[in-house]
DNA sequence: AGATTGTAAATTGGATCCAATTTTATTGAC
DNA sequence: GTCAATAAAATTGGATCCAATTTACAATCT
């Protein structure tokens, strides 16, 4: 199958290339996504997003017919998200969308304020001008963005780009599951009253702080922002309900 | 098949009883475990006592016929175990118990610290005199005991006592998943020098604490605690290696 | 009508089979 | 003997099939 004559593209007699220095656009093939993790991607995406509403009942048929599948990769997807706390699975009774209740959303939020607040004082001494400069982007292009659905999404962006530079892997992992839960949530108190305008103020501070390298401020500053997200968001839900 | 001369034990025509009044001895058959759960279950308590050394390969057949099962929950528990960070799973190449290295172990132990004060500083004023009592009871037996396995297992039921009327179930999960992963390395600092001496005093201190609706002193107390063992377990390892 | 029971359809859990990939054993050249 | 190329074995991923269970619904009785 692989004669001399074709393969002297990628294979140089004597002078055997490194496909790193090929500079092909190629996708990696030996580790292309599995059915499994293509499903739980997407349906993830459409959980956090808001697509799927709480409560949705997630049929496994339905899943594999719409991927072109079986079932197995199916259950695998809804086994991870259940256990991220996005579906809820009932033996013999299927998968639903996890909806999330005034108290337990409270204390993600809770969570994430502790998280939040203790790795960005963690980032800001090691952040470098790139970081902050890509959080600026984020920033602006919040403020800019009239998509309603883009915000949460550049929300999580921004702020995730100042705690990376932390290198806290464990904690980020953290923040992403929390993340993960509240996203939807963001979206309603975002729309409501001020709170684009009010989120980019906070940002903008949040982001000096970052600058000047004060851990504490930004710290302060981000559980102070946090919070009145929370805040904000109960009063909302908890009136709405 | 239900005659009703025999239904008569159970059913009073004129006064429908509800299941809930019968008052039998009975084991809830609608919600037995499924195999995956099973083989989960077992995997993830031979992982966290260190039964399986770090690295060791996890064969689906091997496990399937172990558990006189086939590969599908095998590999439900797999994926399960993976994505709680006790093993690592490799497209083709199947899954090895998943390792721990010293600075993902510093930074669980910072994680700990930052969840278990928080969690216990909102516990004390709920805390019950029966939780104080079950704490006791650990610490206690921790102190008696001689066997190494129990030591990792009594100390994580002490502190978790203290911890459960917090009611914080999402950080008590996180705290959870935490010492799942840390769990294993935990004996190894306990058996040298007099580390269970020291932790018997030390957790005698936050159970003063708890006891005296202290809610800041606890927090101070494990905050300090955890970042003790951390220490020398750090200590311990990093010379070992 | 309303509750209750039995039955069929829908749905999930698990077993078995095949395909894709990796790992190991083998062969051949130098 | 060492190294690469090749073939065989082992292993995992996914599809299909069957069993267990729940749900929807019709039939029956009071």
């Amino acid at each position: 199958m692989m004669d001399a004559g074709i393969c002297t593209l990628w294979i140089t007699p004597g002078t055997p290339q490194m496909a790193s220095n090929l500079k092909l656009k190629s996708i990696d093939i030996g580790n292309r996504a599995s059915a499994g993790s293509i499903v739980y991607d997407s349906l993830r995406k459409a959980i956090i997003d808001g697509e799927l509403e709480d409560g949705t009942p997630l049929r496994q048929d339905d899943i594999a017919s719409q991927f072109n599948t079986s079932r197995i990769p199916v259950r695998e997807a809804l086994s991870k998200l259940e256990q991220e706390g996005l579906v809820t699975n009932r033996r013999y009774r299927g998968a639903v969308v996890a909806g999330i209740s005034l108290r337990e959303a409270s204390e993600i939020f809770d969570f994430r304020i502790l998280m939040e607040s203790e790795v960005i004082a963690a980032s800001v001494p090691k952040m470098t001008s790139a970081s902050i400069a890509k959080a600026r982007a984020y920033c602006d292009e919040f403020r800019r963005t009239d998509d309603s659905k883009k915000w949460s999404k550049l929300n999580r962006k921004f702020h995730y780009s100042l705690y990376r530079d932390s290198g806290l892997k464990y904690h980020l992992d953290m923040i992403d599951n929390a993340l993960d839960r509240t996203e939807r949530y963001v979206d309603t108190q975002l729309s409501i009253s001020h709170g684009v305008e009010m989120a980019y103020r906070e940002h903008l501070a949040i982001l000096e702080a970052c600058e000047n390298g004060n851990a504490e401020l930004a710290a302060r500053l981000t559980r102070e922002h946090i919070s009145g997200v929370r805040d904000e968001l109960l009063e909302h839900l908890g009136g709405g309900r």
